[in-house]
DNA sequence: CTGAAAGCGCTAACAT
DNA sequence: ATGTTAGCGCTTTCAG
């Protein structure tokens, strides 16, 4: 076991003090080049790189971000999260600040969660989900910089980012309405969670602003699982409703809702036109392939990592709504 | 911002020193029963919790393991990684150390992810995928307990988990063979990566197992993405050879093997019967629903999670082959 | 069984 | 611009 170089050390190799090395490694311009020069050199050599939690006691900064995965309401299989955490990790990574993952069941908020969410253990917290809202507003009570994916529910209290969840969908909306359908279905999606709601408002603005009525028997309520969908979609038909469009707050519902338009001898798009949510690699590569609303997730945790650093900088920032798109395929 | 409760406050708090704070809570037995009851009793009251900094400063142990991704070769997108992410999470969490997550390029291997992989920083890492195996090799021999998920090149040198990929796809071929096929196509996965060559091999052992011989024609080599799978059926159908089975390396390769079948006017499963592997999503709501060798993803990143803390704790636990087994649906 | 004291490696005043 | 000096909060000998 290769022991572990330390300051000290650089800083005898290089012939300077241990508080040089330290303002040279923290870019302190206030050191000469030369000094600095030699201390870079004796780093390199060396091999050295600081003790993390030397460094955190001294400073009170740990240089970690706490990414917390409420694992009670999150499918983690969704490959959404995969994604943003992706993206989380690798701009923090360019920053030099490390994640600490944690999927977890914030409902029981056991003791070990509760301990490591404290501003002397993490620098900030990014949440996937608002499940507890409460939770956040003590945990930033506490000086604790927070950042949330997804719209909270009272938005000015938190910083987020978001996909324009309403916006897409009323695209979707009003797309099909343009396609000539004047009898468009949705199924929703968990409507606890703020993301369907907002995709149902999506879409009965779509509805409204161009001149159609919102009818309630033509609103399903959906949770995002293929089953739900299925289920969806055969109560609208079996409602004795008209419909020749369907908006599906994901893809999977979509697919869903095809199989069974297809099983009742109903075809894709002719005589029901089906747009989904999230295009995703199931929106590619299902049979007919489907018009999805477009959403760049990895973009969505670049942004929280973002966010996290500028309120660890003490900034505050504003919230951020990333725009979101049709992509038009066959299904539509 | 409330300032953190330290162990000095707990031990003049419940009138005793501050070693014996730590020693009770680092589960020494040689405390009496009141006096750890008091100091219990006191960290119950004023909600301690020690700093982790402090902790791995004076102790050595830090209380974290890094679990690499490399960004490089893997999609994250595949909900496989955050599948196993989950599980190495909630297990290593449970027993109260925290997953420190770098989704990186290992290639570049970049001094801010080096440096957080020395003994110092972290007291264990878990891999994703072997990319380079001699950058693991190298950590090991500075000390660092290592675990890599999926079967490494030089599997006697490295702790690992894996599912039984050569099992799981030789399940598949005799499965097939079983259904009557004497000719049965494969088209592989990434062949860089270990899985896809175990589950080539496993292919040609199902075919051997059962008197077949390997025709190199009926193999064509994908690389797990869906077009891939396309081009592989394609240029396996323009090869003029009979094929009344397939095996695909993944679900997503089945998927695009069978639209082009299908596009050829090719019935899944009457004229081509079709297996895949993962057993994921895909599979159970593509048309046909695909048969797919399945594999207990979380279970693997538990079993991941369960070595590292063994080997941490300085055993040297013994690497685990987790059984695939074969669900069978509509396309074979 | 318990306490005193010495650091772990680093940063941040405070001097100079 | 640079060095000196205290600690940060905890664990761990070492005495007793």
């Amino acid at each position: 076991m290769t022991r572990q170089v330390t300051l000290a050390e650089i800083a005898e190799s290089s012939g300077v003090s241990p508080a040089t090395v330290s303002r040279v490694l923290n870019g302190d311009t206030r050191v000469s080049q030369e000094r600095a020069d030699a201390v870079r050199r004796a780093v390199a050599e060396l091999g050295y790189s600081p003790n993390r939690g030397a460094r955190s006691l001294a400073s009170g900064k740990t240089g970690l971000v706490a990414v917390i995965i409420d694992n009670n309401l999150t499918v983690f299989e969704d490959p959404f999260w995969a994604l943003v955490t992706k993206g989380i990790s690798g701009k923090l990574l360019a920053h030099g600040v490390q994640s600490l993952l944690m999927v977890t069941d914030l409902a029981t908020y056991d003791h070990t969660v509760a301990a490591s969410l404290s501003p002397k253990q993490i620098d900030g917290a990014i949440f996937f989900q608002v499940h507890r809202e409460e939770l956040l507003y003590e945990l930033a009570d506490q000086g604790l910089p927070i950042v949330v994916t997804g719209t909270p529910q009272r938005p000015e209290r938190l910083i987020y980012v978001d996909s324009d969840q309403f916006g897409g969908a009323q695209k979707a909306t009003e797309y099909l309405i343009a396609q000539g359908r004047r009898n468009i279905a949705t199924i929703t999606g968990d409507v606890f969670a703020s993301a369907a709601q907002q995709r149902l408002s999506g879409y009965k603005k779509g509805l409204e602003s161009q001149g159609l009525q919102v009818n309630p028997n033509l609103i399903a309520i959906g949770d995002y699982s293929f089953e739900s969908g299925r289920r969806g979609m055969i109560s609208l038909l079996d409602s004795g409703e008209t419909i020749d469009g369907l908006f599906a707050a994901n893809d999977l519902m979509a697919v869903a809702a095809i199989s069974v338009l297809e099983e009742r001898g109903l075809r894709v798009p002719d005589d029901v036109s089906v747009v989904g949510f999230d295009d995703s690699q199931t929106a590619q590569i299902s049979k007919p392939a489907l018009t999805s609303v477009h959403q760049d997730i990895e973009q969505l945790g670049i942004a929280a990592a973002e966010l996290i650093l500028e309120a660890i900088a003490g900034a505050e920032p504003e919230s951020r709504i990333h725009p979101t798109y049709l992509v038009v395929r066959e299904s539509s």
